[in-house]
RNA sequence: CGCGGGGUAGAGCAGCUGGUAGCUCGUCGGGCUCAUAACCCGGAGGUCGUAGGUUCAAAUCCUUCCCCCGCAACCA
């Protein structure tokens, strides 16, 4: 039996709506590097990511390609298991939500909450689009219609499971106040005001589409998005134990220690994960940490936006090592950062390339010309070497003390810290001077002895950050292939007789500008890429010619535009259409200053029937040309009033 | 008063369980030559957004206001 003490940690489970961009990279990077630390550390180590492969959005995707949903998400799922290889990602279990070992189990938690009374059949009262087949929430509606297309909607009721989330308040309210379970504790005031504002019942069924995992004993409803998702953080344990299965992992490693997510999800995992733990009386984890976004010159990343950094890109370029350095080196963790070319291509110039790797360099480079390429033993102190000695001798020990506290980045900058400190060793100790005398070359042994040693324990202290550039020192270092312990980094004077293999540079140096207009080239790692393509949204389904017959499309020139005093994003426009001129109102405020609007031609939709925004009422609708929510007039320079067809 | 985050040297950030402001880059000057024009030392540069308050002492705690950024609302 391994006696060893368990460490169970997870990332979200990612939606494969699209291929990742570097926030996912991130999260994973941070998982992967504290996975990492406590193997080394001793801990036996479960490490889950996966997928979360259910719901309207990925079937309708699916339809839209002509796909099954289940053939979508293989393709985009092989992606990611491709781009974790490449980051080299250790992590122990990948959880696919289609997995039979998943879907048999959350059927099995539905079961649970049900007969504990926690789950009631009701009403979920919402809206049907008829012609998208999509049914919308109040919230999601636009002014009333349809959000995807624009038309009417009707009320509908939808029969669906619901889940008695609001009996768990108090007891959730006395969990972010009693215990650390949610961190940064900045996210616990957002927690508690949100259940102050009174806990409803979570809808957790659907019936108006079908991919998803059947509700057993109704297989007309499946299982919603979080009852679906956030389950796979003990299924992939073998919870709960389904016949002939064995429940060893759920034993052995629940409750996790720490659920890694992202501030936008911290609010289901710290009050919708917990309360339905609690309703099959399950432990709760440890610990959920909510991790920032990495945001770029203005503003987030998304898809729509087009400005995603491309990680892939990025490690074929400059390496694995580099980029997981960079965000674990350059972010706090918790807080939003933010990622340019610039900053990341001086990290990796001035961290990894001239402290790190020119150390490594320089050292071997003077064992080999000064002791025939092979490390001495120790010698005898002097000098500041007690002062090197014990700056590496307890470093290992700060890092640890900052990796319980996710403080990646402080960690790292520890080991720089003495890596630096080593550098200024060799100006201290000038062993090219120590050299030109016989009666020096005792000390210069010990000096080129405690160089060695140095680099040995950083090379354990990187391991958990940058496993690939460690194994490389070592084996310059000639300390062979074997996995460090981590137990080695607290002790001196291990090291004696190794030759030493100098190499190429582990990290050469970049020409940064060179860098930036490279990267800026190839597009999308960071910056505006150069050739910049629409977005690829698929088409809509084709419809009849007296479809189109039936808007009533004229031109028009606007004569006034004014901001709308009641909402940021709309502009109310006198557009005058021939004999008459009417008000119209757009959501365009974030492209078009209202001065630049006036004598602006436009095309009109002119049956469009009225509706107000705000108190305002808009009459008909301008067409634009939308490019990741910039808005650009479509124009025309005909005459105001006349007919488009 | 919708919710939340942030405003600290030219840039990007750390510090924020209170005690004369720190890191990296950049810049200026010097040193060294083992090394990837890298490394080492020193200097210049900040009234820590604003106005008050608590305190012997505040970037750090409390309050006012201003500005930026997400989310929400709103985008026919």
């Amino acid at each position: 039996m391994d006696k060893r003490e368990t460490f169970y940690i997870t990332t979200p489970i990612y939606y494969p709506s699209d291929n990742l961009h570097i926030g996912h990279t991130y999260c994973t990077v941070m998982a992967d590097a504290m996975a990492r630390f406590k193997r080394l550390a001793g801990y036996d180590v479960m490490f889950l990511t996966g997928t979360d492969e259910h719901g309207q959005k990925i079937q309708k995707l699916a339809e839209a390609r002509g796909q099954k949903p289940k053939e979508y998400v293989d393709a985009i799922v092989e992606g990611i298991l491709e781009l974790w290889e490449t980051m080299e990602i250790s992590y122990d279990d990948f959880i696919r939500t289609t997995e039979p070992r998943h879907e048999k189990r959350v059927q099995e938690i539905f079961l649970k909450m049900h007969e504990k009374g926690d789950i009631y059949k009701s009403e979920y009262v919402g809206w049907y689009c008829t012609p998208c087949e999509s049914f919308w929430t109040e919230n999601q509606l636009a002014e009333g219609l349809c959000p995807d297309c624009g038309r009417a909607v009707e009320k509908t009721k939808e029969e669906a499971y619901f889940f008695r989330l609001s009996n768990y308040a108090d007891r959730l309210v006395e969990l972010f106040k009693t215990t650390d379970f949610l961190q940064p504790e900045s996210r616990v005031n957002e927690m508690l005001a949100f259940i102050d504002q009174g806990l409803e019942d979570l809808c957790i069924s659907r019936s108006s589409f079908d991919w998803g995992i059947p509700v057993p004993l109704d297989e007309k409803h499946v299982i919603y998005v979080w009852l679906d998702a956030l389950s796979n953080y003990v299924t992939a344990l073998g919870f709960p134990e389904l016949p002939g299965e064995s429940m060893e992992k759920y034993e052995r490693y629940w409750p996790c220690n720490v659920h890694l997510v992202g501030k936008e999800i911290v609010r289901f995992h710290s009050i919708i994960w917990p309360a339905m733990l609690m309703s099959i009386d399950a432990p709760l984890p440890k610990h959920v940490l909510g991790h920032g976004w990495i945001l770029l010159e203005g503003g987030k990343m998304s898809k729509s936006r087009g400005n995603i950094v491309d990680p892939v890109k990025l490690i074929e370029r400059y390496g694995v090592d580099a980029l997981k350095y960079f965000l674990l080196r350059e972010y706090t963790f918790g807080q939003d950062g933010l990622f340019t070319n610039e900053v990341m291509l001086n990290r990796f110039n001035s961290d990894l390339a001239n402290d790190l790797g020119n150390l490594l360099s320089r050292t071997t480079a003077m064992i080999d010309k000064y002791n025939g390429g092979i490390v001495p033993p120790a010698g005898v102190a002097e000098g500041p070497d007690r002062e090197l000695r014990d700056l590496a001798v307890g470093c290992g020990e700060k890092i640890a003390a900052h990796m319980e506290h996710f403080r990646f980045n402080h960690a790292l900058e520890e080991i720089w810290t003495l890596i630096r400190r080593t550098n200024k060793y060799i100006d201290e100790t000038a062993p090219w001077v120590l050299d030109k005398e016989e009666s020096s070359k005792e000390r210069l042994h010990t000096v080129l002895h405690n160089l060695a040693e140095s680099l040995r324990i950083v090379s354990i202290l990187i391991y958990p950050f940058m496993h690939t550039t460690a194994e490389e020192i070592r084996v310059q270092l000639g300390l062979g292939e074997d996995e460090p312990e981590w137990a080695d980094a607290a002790t001196f004077d291990l090291m004696g007789g190794q030759a030493v293999r100098r190499g190429d540079p582990i990290f050469p140096r970049l020409d940064i500008e060179e860098e930036i207009a490279a990267l800026e080239a190839m597009g999308g790692a960071g910056g505006a890429p150069k050739e910049d393509l629409p977005p690829d949204i698929p088409y809509k389904e084709a419809i009849d010619f007296e479809d189109f017959a039936k808007l009533d499309l004229r031109t028009g020139v606007i004569v006034s535009a004014e901001k709308h005093p009641n909402a940021d994003k709309l502009l109310v426009f006198q557009v005058r259409m021939g004999r008459e001129t009417r008000q119209i109102i757009s959501g365009v405020a974030d492209s078009y200053k209202p001065e630049d609007c006036v004598g602006q031609e436009v095309i009109v939709v002119a049956n469009l029937k009225p509706r107000k925004f705000r108190g305002l009422e808009s009459n008909g609708m301008l067409l634009f040309a939308n490019d990741r929510d910039k808005y650009t007039f479509a124009f025309t320079k005909a005459r105001d009033g006349e007919v488009v067809s």
